[in-house]
DNA sequence: ACTAATTATTAGAATGATTCTAATTTAGCT
DNA sequence: AGCTAAATTAGAATCATTCTAATAATTAGT
């Protein structure tokens, strides 16, 4: 069922970042992006690994999560203090975030508009918005 | 020139919210609320009631902070994963984040109808929105 | 005021996420 | 194969924050 045939040239894309393609990195590469949009955070994605039986430690998930995000393809989220989360969808959305389970989700639908009604100081270049909206319970499976 | 009249009844402020007005409870409430709007992390107000001969313990101003939190007289700001900024202005406006200086500024205007925009699913009960503009570096004078 | 009961403050230890360090291993080249 | 630069690693170090359990201050009742 997994053997699915839209294969991403994992080793293509670390290459591409300017990256080399190490076991490691192809391994957290895949993790991240074979199954569509992800949230994860470094202790997430490390015990992952582990559970699959494939050891790296955890500062090389670390480390990775930095580089992938500083070459573009992951983007940074913090909502807590205390811990970050990586997003693989670099596109501008924005984020729900259910208090109670700690969950946090992409805000449906197209609200890139937003932006537009932002009333900012002349000169200021943005280098990146984040938007997120802390939701008390609700229904996360909804 | 401190002895101003427009006299802020700390005393008042803190007994409202439900807290006993302690000499420390009462000396943070005058740094944070006593000069208009700011922003704050626990290890600056500390480190300015030291510099003004007053001496409270880090745990006692975290705590302060976050009752006074809980009670609404500020709201909690998470902008860099490690680092909790607190804010005397509870109403509801956005934040502008200077990544180079670290400096935290209220965007300026009215703002608020930005969240009017917002799609979200039906059923969710919102808590609080943060919206942090990141940007690059720009005059934070200007 | 005096006392008792409750609530606050405190120093320092503990925690948890993240970063650093210095040593070892691996990738990419010739 | 052999060399060099880059990557990985375990564990120590760091930093903000929270916890602990002991001491002190505040309040309410008398």
């Amino acid at each position: 069922m997994h053997h699915s045939a839209n294969a991403i040239d994992f080793a293509e894309l670390v290459r591409t970042a300017g990256l080399r393609p190490t076991r490691q990195r192809l391994s957290l590469a895949r993790q991240l992006f074979m199954n569509g949009d992800r949230h994860v955070t470094a202790e997430q994605l490390h015990s992952e690994s582990l559970d699959q039986d494939f050891s790296v430690s955890l500062a090389t998930v670390y480390n990775t999560l930095h580089q992938f995000t500083t070459v573009g393809l992951l983007r940074e989220l913090v909502v807590d203090a205390g811990r970050s989360y990586f997003d693989t969808n670099t596109s501008a959305h924005h984020h729900l975030y259910f208090e109670e389970s700690g969950e946090l989700r992409d805000v449906p639908g197209d609200n890139e508009a937003i932006e537009n009604f932002l009333m900012l100081p002349k000169g200021t270049e943005v280098s990146r918005i984040d938007i997120i909206i802390r939701v008390k319970n609700s229904d996360p499976t909804a």
